[in-house]
DNA sequence: AAATATTTTTAGGCTCACCTAAATATTTTC
DNA sequence: GAAAATATTTAGGTGAGCCTAAAAATATTT
């Protein structure tokens, strides 16, 4: 087994926040994007970035921007498999509301013990997915994406898709997708594209047809069901 | 409501000590005792004793030990209920063994939510003591002690006493009382002070006969059944 | 290609929570 | 009550993780 090298909660948040912007595509991590997200200034980032270098847990190259190594990326997985996990326990065991689970879980992921969470995981019967839709890595970190991904402001017209995702980030966002009745699962009949704002006329099946803006909407993941 | 000021997890660690040392007579504590129990050196703790006093958590005079104030005391039981609550659910729910979970419920004290603390209090159906029997304080801090808790090691010969609580301190302990079938709530018979040792021969009711340390009966707290 | 704008790094500083070594206060022993 | 032992504080220092200001590299515009 590998040695135990125990990050300190900075760390462990770089990782996870640089596993995040690189995308499924692996994309280098410029230093100002890790600046913004991190909500920290781009020397404090350049300062990170020399340490995690030397630790191996990321490559970097001054200028070039960075990118997790292998031994980086399985660590920013479990990070995410915890913090995943946590709002999955949050939700269907202590009935938080899906914008009130992440920063409780981003505290909660920085916890030190695997078997605290691969217990946790039985406790919730392994979900695969998390409460905004994200896939939750099982224990060897795998993560199964949703192969059919799209997001809602680039639906088809006259299609109808399933709501499978959600950004989680903004618990005000979530918070209004709670109040016009659009939840992971919900039916949506796509109707019109507004030209003028590129706002969208939709029918939550089953609640309520209604309009949303394209910013909204491209913050919602969808499927693909079927021609209307 | 009184402002919510944020300690850091040291800080919070600082306050508990002292809380556990100067016990129910809230007696001063003094710098060493902390440096023990904190595993720091004394002028450490020095330095944050004028610290948590500047913030009117303690009160300190130099040389003459530390005590909480109200302010600290009423957050040195919250960080206490919240450990003990976390003990108890990864015993209850997740199965913990009562040896283990200490640790990771250091971590998990140090969680900010009080949101989470109370819905994971009613999710467990408000215990009154965790998995080693120490009172977990209520919501607003209300701590009921057991009145005649007294140690296994003080119990009069020929009495039968119930365990109602064990030192969480040491997972050995905890293991080999496990092994001797010893848990809260064993009926145990007093027979015999060795007075080479001041060990004890009794009988875990519906177990075994045995003996103990003067040791291990200094770690376990029992509550007077009746005589023989 | 040069000028300008943007991004990133370097240099130097700060706070937190710890440390060692030395000084000082308190307690215990004789 | 003085000497010795112990407890505590002061003084000065360290690394982690942040900061600002200035310098250097890269990207964009003209
Ligand atoms: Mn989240
Ligand atoms: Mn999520
Ligand atoms: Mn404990
Ligand atoms: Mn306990």
């Amino acid at each position: 087994m590998a040695k135990q090298e125990f990050l300190s909660h900075s760390e462990e948040n770089y990782l996870k926040v640089i596993f995040q912007l690189a995308g499924q595509e692996r994309l280098k991590v410029s230093t100002n994007a890790l600046a913004d997200k991190l909500c920290a200034k781009p020397s404090s980032i350049t300062d990170m970035l020399k340490k995690l270098s030397d630790k191996k847990l990321i490559s970097y190259k001054k200028y070039q921007g960075c990118g997790l190594t292998v031994k980086g990326e399985v660590i920013a997985i479990q990070i995410i498999r915890k913090h995943r996990l946590w709002e999955t326990f949050l939700v269907s065991k202590l009935s938080f509301g899906w914008e009130e689970v992440h920063d409780v879980a981003e505290q909660l992921e920085h916890i030190q013990s695997i078997k605290l969470i691969d217990k946790l995981d039985e406790f919730l019967d392994f979900p695969k997915f998390d409460p905004h839709g994200d896939p939750i890595p099982d224990r060897a970190g795998n993560i199964t994406y949703r192969k059919s991904k799209i997001k809602l402001a680039e639906a088809a017209i006259n299609a109808v898709v399933e709501v499978v995702s959600v950004d989680e980030d903004s618990p005000s966002l979530l918070k209004y997708l709670d109040e016009i009745g659009l939840r992971l699962g919900s039916r949506i009949k796509v109707f019109e594209r507004i030209p003028f704002d590129s706002s969208l006329k939709i029918e939550i099946v089953g609640v309520q047809k209604m309009y949303i803006s394209e910013k909204v909407a491209d913050n919602i993941g969808v499927r693909f069901i079927e021609k209307l």
